[in-house]
DNA sequence: CTAGGGTTAG
């Protein structure tokens, strides 16, 4: 038994330095049915791993079936297989089978794991049921099990929850002050979480690289550079400067805040930075607009011999989409078809968009049909595509197509389909889609679904109707894009009256918005309200409000 | 057990 302990030891090793992974994992499977050691759980639990990070479910269920003995290793890295490859459902219905056979109880990492499930299949209710199963197997006051608990609870916006969760232990271990920091930080709520982060430091916890990240990744408003900046020393006292996840963390934030000196300088910072830092350093450029010196650094990238992959494939294409740079969009497209890139869903997506804003919607349309896993995200993609060039009819056919496949509409279906109807004016159609929408797909309208809803009846002359759906919406504080959709629609219709009224509403939320100020003025300027045109245009200047001049451009 | 880049908007 000794002797082939160390024989499959070796095996394993030389396995993880090559790159026939799938072939070798073969090999030592056979090897260990040769020696009857997949009686044994050990052996087979390491054979089900190789499988899983080979992508071949299939093989690690077959030997997880003919194991005769399963100890809870075994039972753990098969359930984790199905919830990494994102089938939730065999991996919910292998814990269950582990419930009903009564032969293993489940851990905590059991646990980690299926939580972790239920949070990325955005499953609530399973959430609580699993909850409440923790609760009963006792496991309720385990680290593991909490920071999970914590982390699944906080990703479906359930921060109450979560905060529950962590109080209800004693001594929480820096896991678990990490993912409440990042829990507080992810729901918006930036200032609890730099709470919290103190009160870390006063119960002596050291904060490390997760800590700081979370801090970062909850920074969305360039409004908090000031703290961001503030995070950012904190993270070079304590000699995170090399840290390659943090850096990544740090150059999107600076990114997000359009200062890309500072995004730069952490970059040149790091000795060999990795390719997601890269990555991040790319993206930031193509969000600032810059798509020059995005594309310059992806050549650089290139020149390492580093492929690019999906995600940053996706983000230059949206840099080639808005500078409609078709000459770089068909580039990249040829990268993709070289590398056998064309069946990710993002990258098809973002190359159907690209065309279609490019102006060459029906190549997006043929690239749409030629593609063989059409998921809702390119249906998304094509219906909002014929939208902005005023296909409706079109669009709505593709909704249909989707219900006929059996696929499920989401938010951004609909968002696209109540656009699609704003820009071709069809007020029917829009009110019924937005009805259909929550009464038979129950979704509940998110601030894009009513602006648009705005847009339709306001553009269509039925100012009134629109006012009174924003009260409809009943809450204390109504999104000021919905506002503005209104008062764009006043200023198409010259409605000084109603203008006035909203622009109570938004400049009471938003007084430095100068676009708003703009449009309110140009009502009362078709008006002939000059008075008012002069008092509100001085008001903008002695205030130091600026409302940026709109762009448009083309390649040519 | 926790972490970095993100396609579909106007």
């Amino acid at each position: 038994m000794c002797t082939m302990l160390i024989r499959f030891k070796s095996l394993l090793s030389e396995l993880s330095q090559t790159h026939q992974a799938s072939a070798r994992t073969k090999q030592l499977h056979a090897y260990i049915t040769r020696a009857h050691l997949f009686l044994d759980p050990f052996f087979a639990t390491k054979i089900v791993r190789l499988y899983a990070g080979n992508g071949d479910l299939q093989s690690a269920r077959h030997l997880f079936d003919k194991s005769p003995q399963r100890s809870v290793f075994l039972w753990n890295s098969m359930i984790r297989a199905y919830a990494q490859a994102h089938k939730f459902e065999d991996a919910l219905s292998l814990y269950r089978n582990m419930l009903r056979n009564g032969g293993t109880q489940p851990d905590n990492f059991t646990y980690a794991c299926i939580l972790r499930a239920f949070h990325e299949n955005f499953d609530e209710d399973g959430l609580r049921i699993v909850h409440g199963e923790v609760i009963v197997s006792g496991l309720e006051m385990d680290s593991v099990t909490c920071s999970a608990l914590v982390t699944a609870y906080s990703k479906l916006g359930l921060v109450g929850e979560a905060i529950k969760v962590f109080y209800g232990m004693l001594a929480p271990d820096l896991v678990l002050w990490n993912v409440m920091i990042s829990g507080y930080c992810y729901a918006g709520f930036w200032n609890k979480g730099l709470q919290l982060f103190r009160e870390m430091r006063q119960n002596g916890e050291q904060p490390d690289g997760y800590t700081f990240i979370g801090l970062i990744s909850g920074l969305l408003d360039s409004s908090l550079l000031g703290i961001g900046q503030g995070i950012h020393g904190m993270c070079l006292k304590s000699g995170f400067d090399c840290h390659a996840h943090l850096s990544s963390a740090l150059v999107t934030m600076y990114s997000r805040f359009k200062i890309m000196n500072s995004a730069y300088a952490v970059f040149t910072n790091l000795y060999q930075p990795d390719f997601i830092t890269w990555s991040s350093l790319i993206t930031g450029y193509v969000q600032c607009g810059d798509y020059e010196k995005a594309l310059t650094h992806c050549r650089n990238l290139n020149a390492q011999g580093k492929k690019l992959d999906p995600i940053l494939i996706a983000s230059l294409l949206v840099a080639a989409a808005r500078s409609a740079n078709i000459l770089a969009g068909t580039q990249i497209h040829g990268y993709v078809v070289r590398h056998g890139l064309q069946s990710d869903v993002m990258v098809s997506s973002s190359l159907i968009d690209m065309y279609s804003k490019c102006g060459f919607l029906t190549l997006g349309i043929q690239l749409f049909r030629s593609i063989s896993n059409r998921s809702i995200t390119s249906y998304n993609t094509v219906i909002s595509c014929y939208g902005l060039h005023g296909l409706a009819s079109q669009a709505f056919k593709l909704f249909e197509e989707i219900l006929k496949n059996g696929l499920q509409p989401d938010e951004s279906t609909f968002s696209a389909l109540l656009c699609a109807c704003c820009h071709a004016g069809l007020v029917t159609h829009g009110r019924e889609i937005f009805k259909t929408m929550q009464d038979e797909f129950s979704i509940q309208p998110r601030t894009e679904h009513c602006v648009h809803y705005v847009k339709i009846l306001g553009m269509a002359g039925y100012l009134d109707e629109a006012y009174n759906f924003i009260w409809s919406l009943g809450q204390p504080v109504v999104d000021s894009g919905i506002w503005g959709a209104l008062l764009s629609c006043c200023d198409a219709n010259g409605d000084s009256e109603l203008a006035e009224v909203v622009a109570q509403h938004l400049l009471g939320n938003e007084p430095r918005n100068g676009a708003y100020r703009v449009m309110l003025s140009n009502v009362y300027a078709s008006d002939g309200k000059w008075e008012d045109v002069r008092q509100l245009r001085d008001g903008m200047s002695n205030a130091g409000v600026i409302k940026n001049p709109a762009l448009s451009m083309v390649a040519v």
